[in-house]
DNA sequence: AATCCAATTAATGTATACAAAATATACTGG
DNA sequence: CCAGTATATTTTGTATACATTAATTGGATT
C-alpha cells in the first residue's frame, strides 16, 4: 500500500487496538486526517480497509465507527477459527520447509525464556512470539484465502486479549502444544498437527471462557 | 454505500464476472470512471472493496488488477468451503425459522421446475436460486463473520461457473441434498444438517474436478 | 542491430474544492 | 416551557487538480 494510505492505516488500527478510539465510537475523517498528518483521501482509503477487516463499520452518510466487539459471538469465532486453523496446520505439516520449522522452534524457545520472569515487556514479547509462531504456520498452508481469514478473526480486539487470562500453567500447556505442532510437523502428519492445534485452541477457548465466569464479565487488564 | 460508489462496484463486479474484464488485465481508473460515469474517487473505493473481496488484486503505484484465478488453489478453496458452509448449516438447524425454511423449500421447488426445460434463460435462473437458497442458510447462521468469509469465496469466477457442468443427473441429486437440508433443519438437527451440506458440495467439487479431466482443462461455456 | 539512458507520457497517489446529506441550533407559535 | 420548523453548521460523498511514480518512446552509443 502506499505511503500516506499506509501510515493512515497503520494510525487508526493502533489507537483501535489499544482502546484510544473507545468501541462504536465516530471516526471523523478530518480528525484523523489532523492527527495522522494527511489528507482526507487517504484517510478514507485506511477506513474502507478497515471496515473490511471487521475493526470499523461504514454507515451511509454517517461514514465510520469502532466496530463494537462486546456483541460479538464468541463461541462462533473461537469455531470458526479453530476450523480454519486446524486446517492451516494440516496443510502446513506437508508444506512447510526445514527453515519455517526452525523459526517456531525459536519462537517457541523464546517464548519459554520470557515466561521465567514476569513483567509487562515480556508479556508484550510473548504475545508477539506467540503469534509469530502461528503466522508462520498459516504462510506455510500456502493458501492466501486462509491467510485472509484469518487476519480478519485472529486480530479482532477479543481474541488479543485472550492471553492476558493465560496461568503460569496455561503457558506452560499452551507452548507444549507448539512443540508438540513441531513435532508433528517434522512427521508430515498433518492429521497430528490438525489434531494438535484444535486441541491448542479450545484450550484458549476454554481460559478466555472460564476467566469471564469468575469475574463475572469484566475484561481483566494485566497493564 | 453511497451512490457513485455502489456504481462503480457493481459495474466493474459485472464486467469481471462475466467476463469482459479478462484476468490479470490492468484496471485503468480513469478509464472505468468514464465507462461508469462517476470520478475516480468512487472508482477507487470500489476498487478497493473488490481488492477484499478477492475479485482484483492492488499493486503499489501500479493500480489494480483483475485477479487470475486459473493458478488458484482450487483444492483449498473447495476445502475450505466445505469447512464453513458445513458449519453454517450446523447453526442454521438450530436458528432457522419457519419463514427461511419455507424459503428455501420455494427455492427447491423453482430449481426443481426450470430443470424440466433446458435453456439459457432457465439455466441463470437456476444458478440464482440456488444461490440464494445457499444465502437463507447463511444468513440463518447468523454470523456476520461466517457470512463475510463465504461471500469472499462463493463468489469466485471459479465457483460460479461450477454449476455450468452439472449433469441432468447431478442437478437432480443436488436438489435432493436441497430437500434433505431442509428436513434436517425442521428435525433441528445440526449435525445431519452438516453432514449432508458437506456431502453436497464435497459432490459439486467432484463434478467440478472429473469435468476438468474430461475436456483437459478447456473451460465448458454454456453461454 | 542491440542496449542503455534521457525525456516524455501516462498512470497512480494525494490534496483540495465543491455538493449533498445529516446534525445541531435558533426561532416562532402554541 | 415545549413542539415544530426553518436555518446554519458540520460531516460525509464526489469531483477535480496537483504530485509522484512507473511505463514508454526515441535517440545516441557500442
Amino acid at each position: 500500500m502506499s505511503n500516506a494510505t499506509e501510515r493512515a492505516y497503520l494510525y487508526v488500527r493502533e489507537q483501535i487496538l489499544s482502546g484510544r478510539y473507545a468501541a462504536g465510537s465516530h471516526l471523523k475523517e478530518e480528525r484523523i486526517a489532523e492527527e495522522a498528518k494527511v489528507s482526507r483521501t487517504p484517510v478514507r482509503e485506511a477506513l474502507r480497509r478497515l471496515s473490511n477487516e471487521h475493526l470499523v463499520k461504514f454507515v451511509t452518510n454517517q461514514g465510520a465507527f469502532v466496530i463494537s466487539w462486546e456483541d460479538d459471538d464468541v463461541e462462533g469465532i473461537f469455531d470458526i477459527r479453530v476450523m480454519l486453523e486446524g486446517y492451516s496446520a494440516y496443510r502446513a505439516a506437508t508444506r512447510i520447509d526445514e527453515e519455517g520449522i526452525r523459526e517456531m522452534e525459536a519462537c517457541a524457545d523464546e517464548i519459554e525464556k520470557l515466561c521465567q520472569k514476569h513483567n509487562k515487556e515480556n508479556h508484550r514479547k510473548t504475545i508477539e512470539f506467540n503469534h509469530r509462531l502461528h503466522s508462520i504456520i498459516v504462510e506455510a498452508a500456502g493458501s492466501e484465502h486462509l491467510r485472509r481469514m484469518l487476519v480478519s478473526l485472529v486480530e479482532i480486539p477479543m481474541l488479543l486479549k485472550t492471553i492476558d487470562r493465560y496461568s503460569d500453567a496455561d503457558v506452560v500447556r499452551s507452548n507444549n502444544h507448539h512443540r508438540e505442532l513441531i513435532e508433528a510437523f517434522r512427521a508430515r502428519d498433518s492429521d497430528w498437527a490438525k489434531n494438535v492445534m484444535e486441541s491448542h485452541l479450545r484450550a484458549a477457548h476454554r481460559i478466555y471462557v472460564s476467566e469471564d465466569k469468575e469475574t463475572q464479565g469484566a475484561v481483566v487488564n494485566i497493564k
